[in-house]
DNA sequence: TCAAACTTTCAATAAATATTGAAAGTTTTT
DNA sequence: AAAAACTTTCAATATTTATTGAAAGTTTGA
């Protein structure tokens, strides 16, 4: 296979995997082009490489600045926007982690905690029962919001030195 | 809050979540019933609590099966389907993670294993450059891979009592 | 063997989500 | 100050995904 050939593959599969963990598919197919480019690239460039119109590109890349993604950047003398795209794998799964966790996970734990007012006092099987429910997934989200916290602390090697030695021995 | 109120609460934001995570709404949402419920349930009573059609119901409930959530129990003496949704919460977690793991990580292992037969000779930066990438990414993959497997293996408190040590001491 | 009770399927339809593209906005140059 | 070069916005439209509901299929009991 050549590099051409393997590049749009990469975009193909990224787009794909983005989509079915609810990531659009554009803004993943953007952020794989970037990830695939040695150099910077422009909104023209990225539209062209995708087929994609003018607003689609503009508004998935501001999306992905948001998600700390991507950077814009600026060359001496040029008017156009250019964009860099994060290359190192793993602080973008960090990144991914640490903003979905805010957005997604912060909220649930929020709900959880207003379930735990349900009937606090109830003796009723059924309320016990929903209540440990409750319980056990506000566990289960703290588990893993600890879990992303942790992550963001280490570094790379260190981390998975660390955990995979768990299962390993 | 009261019992019922709080029921309705927990399954809608069950349902968001599955939302936001590639997971279609109803079975996140039938599912969410499901814990909630103390007792099983029939295909008629999972369409009458979220008002949705029988052959959604129907759609849902074979998906939930699909992916070992839920089971098929049968009423001495009737006719009906009744279904069991699995109540513990860490075994569903894990079960999610498994499936999600063969179904969409194991073809990106694939997918990354073909572009490492990319030029595997070229001296070119920007082979290089591509080469590092596809390699950084499927050593992602195969750590998050090991790590979702040794959780299948790990009981529950074993598991995170390791896990949260590390980042505790 | 028939019909009642139930489940499954799937083409049609609806709902949600993503994309376009032209108009409006902004900044820089002349 | 006006035009040129560029970016952003957003209503209209297209695409994708989920849902309906009626028809077909299956199982059980009389």
């Amino acid at each position: 296979m050549n590099l051409v050939e393997g590049k749009r593959q990469f975009v193909q599969a990224w787009g794909a995997i983005g989509t079915q963990w609810g990531i659009n598919k554009t803004m993943a197919q953007i952020h794989a082009l970037m990830m695939v480019s040695t150099d910077v690239l422009s909104t023209e460039e990225i539209m062209e490489e995708l087929s994609i119109s003018r607003g689609n590109a503009n508004m998935n890349l501001r999306d992905l600045i948001d998600w700390g993604l991507v950077t814009k950047v600026f060359k001496h003398g040029e008017r156009r926007d250019y964009f860099q795209g994060e290359k190192d794998v793993w602080k973008i799964a960090k990144q991914v982690a640490k903003i979905r966790k805010t957005r997604e996970l912060d909220p649930v734990l929020k709900v959880l905690e207003e379930l735990k007012k349900v009937e606090p006092n109830s003796k009723s099987e059924d309320v016990k029962h929903f209540q440990k429910l409750v319980n056990d997934v506000h566990k289960l989200a703290n588990n893993v919001d600890r879990l992303i916290e942790g992550v963001f602390k280490a570094e790379e090697s260190w981390f998975w030195d660390k955990i995979l030695k768990i299962f390993t021995k």
